[in-house]
DNA sequence: GCACGACTTTGACGCAGATCAAGATTTGGA
DNA sequence: TCCAAATCTTGATCTGCGTCAAAGTCGTGC
């Protein structure tokens, strides 16, 4: 069962992908050594649940490389993506016993952990630290408010394009470059199955798969198979999501 | 045009209403004189804007006493509220300009203002401030995830329901009562009119008087009045929100 | 290379909540 | 005290999205 494929994965953090991104993005070498001495990495499977929501958290950590959804589960199975975790998003809450959300790997997944005790015991001691972490927060919070404009008050049609944006844009801020570049076929792969885009957007799969389509009759998007997307105008694709034209103000 | 009652309102930290749950929380008392230096008090009237999207922030500051609302506005003038601001909340985000919402008194309003960038400086400087920020933005942040599961997956019904027991569970924290007491009655002014109630739960104002009228009718809530509420059972509330009856998760 | 399961698309139909419209109630100001 | 504006309620009708159903596509393992 366990596809163990060893992928190499430098234990060491000047090599690390996430480096300037993560939480760790500020601190200096002597911090990076005592965090190395906390840290693990530990691997997922795609569709492998990461943390179930209710259980101890043993650590918390960052994502070195895939894509882990966060979901809340009403008891009659209604449910709701609440985050979309890329590389270098954190994941877990320094100062609680136990997770509020389950986290699953949407793709194959690299975590960098840190046992939860020691994490929050150096956070106190360590202003860099806690200092990325309230900023990474508040990114978070503003990116959780956005969307619930997107849930509230978009139609469906509105909200795939917000959604396809979304993903555009944070695409594009991983590989360095630059979406707001006029003229340009932005071009990425969905990370996401259509029942994935559903408890993301607050609608069921047949809605998405038909927005979808509508969006690719109307040469917003362009499709090959069922996952890769192409972007021909991307001010266009905003105005679909409702969002002004000259979409840079979210940055 | 101003009703400026001139209400006296102490410059005392330690005579203030919210200094045990404000940013300011786990000051020391020589950490307290210096925020004084920086800090003043402004009142608005009910249906003030405190702050335009946009605009640039020359503050940030808590809530003393009173309700804010944090809306988003669309072009097309669809609007979404992202946030509830009760006293001890905080207005504002350090290292950011401008503002990203408007804010809004619903009610008379005191503020306690910092100076943007004094405080900004002040927090590089001071742990206790800079941790106490954290702490409530992972609130803030938890609040609005489970904001997102009511926004995207739930009833008309469930939706006014869950906002009737947050209204009134906050409301009894802030007057250190027990919600989860068993047999006891809830008592509580909405401090939101039906359009705000509508703009909070992504719902028209029409349908959040039908709903409230259906919920009263069945005897989940009483009214007296539009505004006095009284839930004669809490846990029948929570039932209807959909949540868990035993509401104690989110604490 | 083919068969099975996972995922996706498309169609028909129904309903929760939006929209449009008319009144009722409350509030506040002259 | 009374009028006007704001707020709220209720009704009739419409519609976007959900639900149910069936068929199509893809990828993986045998």
């Amino acid at each position: 069962m366990l596809n163990e494929k060893s992928i190499a994965v430098s234990h060491d953090c000047n090599e690390c992908p996430i480096r300037h991104r993560a939480v760790c993005a500020r601190c200096e070498s002597d911090e990076l050594e005592r965090l190395e001495e906390i840290k693990y990495y530990r691997k997922f499977e795609a569709g492998q649940t990461v943390i179930w929501s209710g259980d101890r958290m043993e650590f918390v950590g960052s994502v070195v490389s895939g894509i882990a959804t966060l979901t809340q589960t009403m008891e009659d199975g209604r449910t709701q993506m609440v985050g979309l975790l890329l590389p270098s998003d954190f994941v877990g809450r320094p100062g609680r016993a136990s997770a509020a959300y389950d986290v699953v790997a949407t793709t194959d997944l690299v975590m960098c952990c840190f046992r939860k005790s020691p994490f929050e015991e150096m956070m106190m001691r360590t202003p860099h630290i806690a200092q990325r972490l309230l900023e990474m927060t508040l990114d978070e919070l503003d990116a959780a408010r956005e969307w619930m404009l997107v849930l509230g008050r978009k139609t469906a049609r509105e909200k795939i394009a917000s959604l396809l944006s979304i993903i555009a844009r944070r695409d594009a801020s991983i590989n360095m470059r630059d979406v707001s570049a006029p003229g340009e076929r932005i071009t990425f792969d969905l990370p996401l199955t259509r029942e994935a885009m559903a408890d993301y957007l607050g609608l069921t799969l047949e809605t998405v798969s038909r927005q979808v389509s509508a969006l690719r009759k109307d040469g917003v998007i362009e499709l090959e198979g069922k996952r890769h997307v192409t972007i021909p105008d991307m001010d266009r694709l905003l105005e679909e999501a409702g969002d002004d034209a000259d979409g840079g103000v979210f940055a």
